[in-house]
DNA sequence: CTTGACCTTCCAGTGACTGGAAGGCCTAAG
DNA sequence: CTTAGGCCTTCCAGTCACTGGAAGGTCAAG
C-alpha cells in the first residue's frame, strides 16, 4: 500500500502520517523506489491512532497505549491509568471553558449590539476587578 | 514602573509582557539605561490583556478588542461580533470535549483496572468501526 | 569591591501538525 | 518517444502563545 491509499483508508493526512513515522510511532517498509510501503499492520496502527486522537490523547499517551496494546503481558491497570489521567485533563478543561461561557455569555447578553460605544465587554475587560 | 514591578501587578509574566511588546500590543518607553519604563496606561493595556486571554480570547482578537477600546467612535456591535464569535468556539469546544468525555467515562467505567490484561479501552481503540 | 537581584537580547523548544517548494517516479495517451 | 498528470519523496518554515535558558549589562546595599 502506498501512502495515498492508506491515507484514505485510515482517515489520516498523508502528512500526518509521515509525521507519524518522523516520530517513530509506525515504522513502514521501502519499496525500491522509496515510496514507503505499508502493511495492514501499519494501517491498523494508524487507525488505533487515530481514534486515541480523536479521544483528545496526547500523542505520547498514544505511543504509550500502542505499546501496550502490543504486550501481551501488559495490565489493564496500566491502561486505566492514563485514561484516566487524561480523562480528568478534559474534565478541568471543560470546566475551564464552561467558566469562560459563563462570563463571556454574561457579557455578550448584557452588550446592546448596536451602533453606540457604550460595551459591557469592554468595560468588564478594563474594570480593576479591585 | 520597569518590568518586575508591571510583572507583579498585572499577574502577567515578565517574559509575557516582552513578547506582547515584540508583536506590538504594548509600546513602553525606555530609560536611558534599555529599561523599559511602563507609565500606567500601559499597566492598564496589560491587566486588560490578561482579562480578555483569561476569557481565552486569541492574541488577534485582544489586539483588536485593545483597538476598539481605545476608540471612541467604536460601535458595541463591533465588539459584540468578536464576543459572540467567541462564545461559538468555545461552546464548540465545550461540545468536542464533552463527547470525549462520554466516551471516554464510558470506557474507563468498563475496564478492570486490574493486573489482567484484558481492556476495553485497548479493544475500542482497535476495533474496526466498519 | 563584590554580591545578588534586577534588567537586556537572542535563540530554541513546546504540540501536533500543516503548507509549500523542489524534485523523482509511474502510467497512459498522443 | 514524449508529455502530462498524478502520485511520491525530502526539507524547511509557519502555526499559537508563550516559556526556558544562556550570555551579559545595571544597580543598590553591605
Amino acid at each position: 500500500m502506498n501512502i495515498g491509499e492508506v491515507a484514505e483508508r485510515s482517515g489520516l493526512p498523508a502528512k500526518t502520517i509521515r509525521y507519524y513515522e518522523d516520530i517513530g510511532l509506525i515504522k513502514p517498509l521501502r519499496d525500491a523506489n522509496g515510496y514507503r510501503a505499508f502493511r495492514e499492520s501499519d494501517l491498523h496502527k494508524l487507525a488505533f491512532l487515530g481514534r486515541a486522537r480523536a479521544l483528545g490523547f496526547p500523542i505520547e499517551d498514544c505511543r504509550t497505549l500502542l505499546q501496550l496494546y502490543e504486550d501481551d503481558s501488559r495490565t489493564s491497570a496500566e491502561v486505566k491509568q492514563i485514561a484516566k489521567a487524561h480523562l480528568a485533563q478534559i474534565e478541568q478543561k471543560i470546566a475551564d471553558l464552561t467558566e469562560m461561557r459563563e462570563t463571556l455569555g454574561t457579557l455578550v447578553r448584557a452588550c446592546a449590539g448596536d451602533n453606540r460605544p457604550d460595551c459591557p465587554i469592554l468595560e468588564s475587560l478594563s474594570r480593576d476587578p479591585a
